[in-house]
DNA sequence: AAAATAACCGACCGCCTGGTCGGTTTAACG
DNA sequence: CGTTAAACCGACCAGGCGGTCGGTTATTTT
């Protein structure tokens, strides 16, 4: 019983490592050993839990980044009232971890699809997925703000919510080579914009 | 005379077949073995030409992708009367490109800088540079669209001119898992939607 | 205490990588 | 022609890669 505590422990260690590694080298450019050595375990260690590098990293992407993406992205969109505003809060707040340089995983999903792309279709496979969760919930908020009346009808919510990811996965990629408080600032104030022409007209 | 002709053609052979090979598969993940194959020559010849594989992708970015960038994204621009309609009509094309599945550079900038960050400074610098200069030039032709009556006078340029790129960059990403044509009319409709927050209101 | 098993070690393997270098082919020129 | 240099070849190297495996240590179980 206790040994199924260590197990899970030191696979918890193995996978937070590789993701943070594999989050500042990218995949293909950080080794088994890289990850290993800042462990200070060994090659058995690894394939001892692991069955290889790919698996590896496929159960760092469904129990970390899915994970987090959920609860720091869709999970504190879904009860709001305001969906828009819900939004907004929401991708501010993301910014904010990545404006003092942490992982925040919005960028880290967009990061590793950049770098699978129409190489490893499986692993391509779990990333979309996890995107298409984002949307998906993305949808039902803009919905569910048009029937509450903080969202024009007539607005198309698929549209919506694609380009609101991308205009975020975006920001992520300028704001690694620029003045990032600045970059999460005009974002904010432009997404604001954008959500503007999105808001039923207030008949005065 | 003809000497240089003919390694200049051999070096832009070279350059084009490894942009499209960078491109598809990442720079560390394709070797240079792997480009000389497709273009049947020999390592001599490769390193008669260049000196390293990072000189060589730099040699490429500057060539091949700055130029591209340079003609597809920033000149269609330059000469408009409306900058936002002109915008509009470039990323569309762009995106056309990118419906079936060519390089667009847009996103071969994007993606590279993904690739990049944090792992090679230097290269990364001229990633970064390409990126400015379109910022700077959208900046330009939107401060023109105010004086110009076509741009409500009170926007911050240099937010609106992030966010265009920003959402241009992120819509690369969300296609490459998706319904590209579909995607490809999402985002101009949004971007049309967000632009029209930017135009000066119309007096009836 | 002994047996069993989970957890971990690290030398080793075959393969690929970026890069080198002595040699060969090709083509311009006197 | 022959000379000369540019253009190219491909065997080779050291180092790193993902992955294997026979062995050792730590922890339960009996």
């Amino acid at each position: 019983m206790d040994k199924n505590l260590k197990r899970m422990a030191t696979m918890h260690r193995m996978q937070m490592t590789g993701l943070e590694l594999f989050y500042r080298q990218g995949y293909y450019n950080t080794s088994i050993d890289d990850i290993l050595k800042s462990l200070d375990l060994s090659k058995g260690a690894f394939y001892y839990h692991f069955q290889s590098k790919e698996e590896f990293f496929i159960s760092i992407v469904q129990n970390l980044v899915f994970r987090k993406v959920y609860s720091m992205l869709i999970e504190p969109v879904e009860g709001k009232n305001n969906p828009l505003h819900a939004i907004e809060v929401c991708l501010d707040d993301a910014l904010e971890t990545a404006e003092h340089n942490h992982m925040d995983f919005g960028f880290v999903l967009a990061n590793f699809m950049n770098e699978f792309n129409g190489r490893n279709p499986e692993i391509m496979k779990y990333l979309t997925d996890i995107c298409k969760v984002w949307e998906v919930n993305l949808v039902t908020a803009l919905q569910r703000g048009k029937t509450d009346g903080f969202v024009e009808r007539h607005i198309d919510s698929e549209g919506v919510a694609a380009y609101i990811i991308s205009s975020y996965f975006g920001i992520r990629t300028l704001m690694v080579g620029g003045n990032r408080k600045m970059m999460r600032y005009h974002y904010i104030q432009q997404l604001r914009n954008y959500f503007r022409s999105l808001s039923p007209v207030v008949i005065a």
